[in-house]
DNA sequence: CTAGGGTTAG
């Protein structure tokens, strides 16, 4: 349900999103020693570096800054708070783009309330400009919305002149955004409404919003209809309007149309994106047609738009699912060496589950392998079945290796795993039994945190 | 900051 993070990274807003204003204060060009080793000890155990920035003698905005985000990142909220106190008793200037990172980070771990507070107590911090900003405060709005409180939301959307700010078109799409969920598509009108009542005008996002609803309703021709509207005002379809559309008429079954309506906006002067093909390709998954993914693989590198992880992951998805994992293997392979893309951890948990349920156990180790190496963890259950086939397999020594880099990361197997795991090395008469005990004991030390 | 193709998130 919630996506935001995902949507930070994508291409098309990057620009607008990197705007130096935004990002906290670089860390210092020449970090010294001691800043070093207080972001390692971070690193590795936030809450003890917590207490070491707590004891040092002059604690600066950037070694409080990646702690803050750290200990976000780590949901150690106590600590969280502790630091946060002792940032605002020590008037340790922050700055506001700070305070909608934690605000968003409250709301990642559904502590709408938690964000609300922060929020009213931005005033009492040494904040450059002393008061919440408008990102700061839509960054709330979404927090709210995101969690359910949209009756809080609209109310915090009434009082916005109360922190000196005025609500602008994100703020209503946010709220309209709520209003949408509960309330469906005459709920979002409703917002629709008094935002143009209001004096703010509706912008590509609204629409887009609209048309979105209007599709999962089924409504073509309305969603279409509100296009023109759009058009009519000045307001432009994007590559998205288009992928909201095509993806409306995939879901009703009218592939073709949906591909001709990507032919149609390079017509009406819209740049075709990756993203329109993101629709088509997992369209094509959904009513595995493989073929058509290729063709569409093939027709995205004429027209030189460049595959990303998306497109290869949908693509890799449907492999995987169906079991074809030569095939899948092969696309791993070419996204990395044709187009540089890097697998997401995603990506290599459905090739390792793939070849698990294939029961190619040591492919999936050999991916398991290139995984850990790029730096990803897969989840428990991907170690559970890749241990399991390794078992049944008699692959004791795969299994110690696997085994080993659970212990590595605190991950434990539960008792029903261990029970199955047990049977199947005692079946075995090479003393696979001997070894899995003195595996038991090893691996019982490490995993009894998690 | 809000809309979008996939998923385990940040």
């Amino acid at each position: 349900m919630i996506t935001r993070a995902r949507k930070i990274r994508t291409g098309l807003r990057r620009s607008s999103l990197s705007k130096p204003r935004r990002r906290p204060p670089p860390l210092p060009k020449h970090p010294t020693p001691a800043h070093n080793a207080l972001k390692s000890a971070a690193a590795e155990d936030p809450s003890a570096a917590l207490n070491h920035l707590i004891s040092s003698s002059n604690p600066d905005y950037p070694a409080c800054a990646s702690l803050l985000y750290r200990l976000a990142r780590a949901r150690l909220f106590p600590e969280l708070d502790a630091l946060l106190l002792f940032i605002r008793s020590r008037r340790i200037p922050c700055s506001n783009s700070l305070f909608s990172a934690l605000i968003r980070h409250f709301s990642l771990a559904s502590l709408p309330q938690k964000a609300l507070h922060l929020f009213f107590s931005i005033p009492s911090f040494n904040c450059s400009q002393g008061s919440p900003s408008l990102h700061t405060f839509n960054h709330l709005l979404d927090a709210l919305v995101s969690n359910g409180c949209h009756d809080e939301s609209r109310c915090l959307l009434d009082r916005c002149s109360e922190f000196g700010l005025r609500a602008n078109h994100v703020s209503y799409n946010i709220v309209m955004k709520g209003k949408l969920r509960r309330d469906g598509y005459d709920g979002a009108v409703q917002v629709f409404d008094q935002m143009r009542k209001r004096g703010v005008s509706p912008s590509v996002v609204t629409y887009n919003m609209l048309i979105g609803v209007a599709g999962r309703n089924g409504e073509l021709s309305k969603a279409m209809d509100l296009k023109e509207e759009m058009v009519k005002k000045g307001i432009y379809p994007n590559a998205i309007t288009y992928a909201i559309l095509m993806k409306a008429f995939c879901s009703s079954g009218k592939y073709v149309a949906a591909k001709k309506l990507m032919f149609d906006m390079e017509y009406q002067g819209c740049k075709t994106k990756v993203v329109n093909f993101g629709v088509l390709m997992s369209d094509c998954g959904r009513r595995d047609d493989f073929d058509e993914m290729k063709a569409l693989l093939a027709e995205m590198r004429v027209r030189k738009i460049k595959p990303d992880d998306v497109i290869y992951s949908i693509l890799i998805n449907y492999l995987c699912e169906n079991g074809r994992m030569d095939e899948a293997y092969k696309v791993l392979v070419e996204m990395q060496v044709k187009e540089g893309c890097k697998p997401s951890a995603a990506v290599y948990r459905m090739m390792v589950d793939g070849f698990c349920k294939v029961q190619e156990f040591e492919k999936g180790l050999g991916i398991l392998n290139a995984m850990l190496v790029s730096g990803h963890c897969p989840r428990l259950e991907t170690f559970g079945s890749l241990i399991s086939g390794l078992v049944k397999g008699g692959r004791m020594d795969e299994v110690c290796f696997v085994l080993e880099e659970m212990m590595k990361r605190k991950l434990g197997l539960d008792l029903e795993e261990w029970h199955s795991l047990v049977d199947a090395g005692c079946g075995k008469c090479n003393g696979g039994g001997e070894l899995l005990s003195q595996l038991t004991s090893m691996v019982f030390v490490g995993g009894d945190e998690g």
